[in-house]
DNA sequence: CAAATATCAGATTTACTGAGATCG
DNA sequence: CCGATCTCAGTACATCTGATATTT
């Protein structure tokens, strides 16, 4: 008579809220230590992948809402890691810009997140860490699509 | 010439609060269908498998915070799902014992979230599940220790 | 007095909702 | 008039903090 339920810590879905909200905190201290938050990182990186964005466009490829994009751009073009200018051509939009301090900025918050996924993931070897980011990236890929 | 970065999507922290995010709103919902909330599930889960238990044990073993399990087995107990009674042996507990009804309800529950980690998981055949849950808990593992 | 328990009230974070103004 | 963009204000949820009272 083994007892009916899976007893919590072995449900797929327990396990990756546990892991993540470990993952996320180890990566948002890293951010902290920097005076930096997950969304300065994501719109500095997408900005460094995509060049020049609106707002929208940023939000969009970096799946962070509209409204919190407005918060954070604003943070960021206070420190001088962005520039926001109209664009000329859609004169609803903004064209967001990264800066020379921006692109340096990106440097130190990458070199955190490296340090830090490599913590999270430090009991794996490399090819137990392809593993899981491979599984983990046709869940995403599944459930998004 | 390589672009530095990884490019967001391919660091595991986000994979995994991506993917945890999607599980934890396909499991929310599944909840919401029966008027629960994650709380709910994991003290009356709780409570099956390790039977009464004072309030601070049940905190302690499933996760929940002493102020956060107060208000959700308000919650249960309005709905006659738990039963709290002062111990006699040490008069600052309270025993808080599973029902009948509390344990129907928990079946109810538990089938809930069966069919959803079923969902989550759609795109993995069972070797796979069994590998992800493995890397999942050797992570969770590591770092709870 | 120190530590554990239970309770309540509120702060914090991330994600999201809704309303407005402007423009294509 | 519809749809997209930007902005601001505020909600929702889970988590966590702090204060208080009681008992060990």
């Amino acid at each position: 008579m083994e007892p009916a339920f899976p007893a919590l810590p072995s449900l797929p879905s327990w396990l990756l809220s546990q892991v993540a909200l470990y993952a996320g905190r180890s990566v948002a201290d890293g951010f902290a230590a920097e005076g930096a938050r997950g969304y300065h990182y994501r719109l500095l990186a997408s900005l460094a992948e995509a060049g020049p964005s609106s707002q929208a466009e940023l939000g969009r490829r970096s799946g962070i809402h509209l409204s919190d994009v407005v918060a954070a751009l604003n943070e960021l073009a206070a420190d001088g890691y962005v520039r926001r200018s109209p664009d000329p051509a859609d004169k609803r939009r903004n064209v967001v810009t990264l800066t020379d301090a921006g692109r340096s900025r990106l440097d130190v918050l990458e070199a955190r997140v490296r340090a830090v996924q490599d913590e999270i993931l430090a009991p794996l070897d490399a090819r137990e860490r392809e593993q899981l980011t491979a599984l983990l990236r046709r869940l995403l890929d599944h459930h998004a699509g």
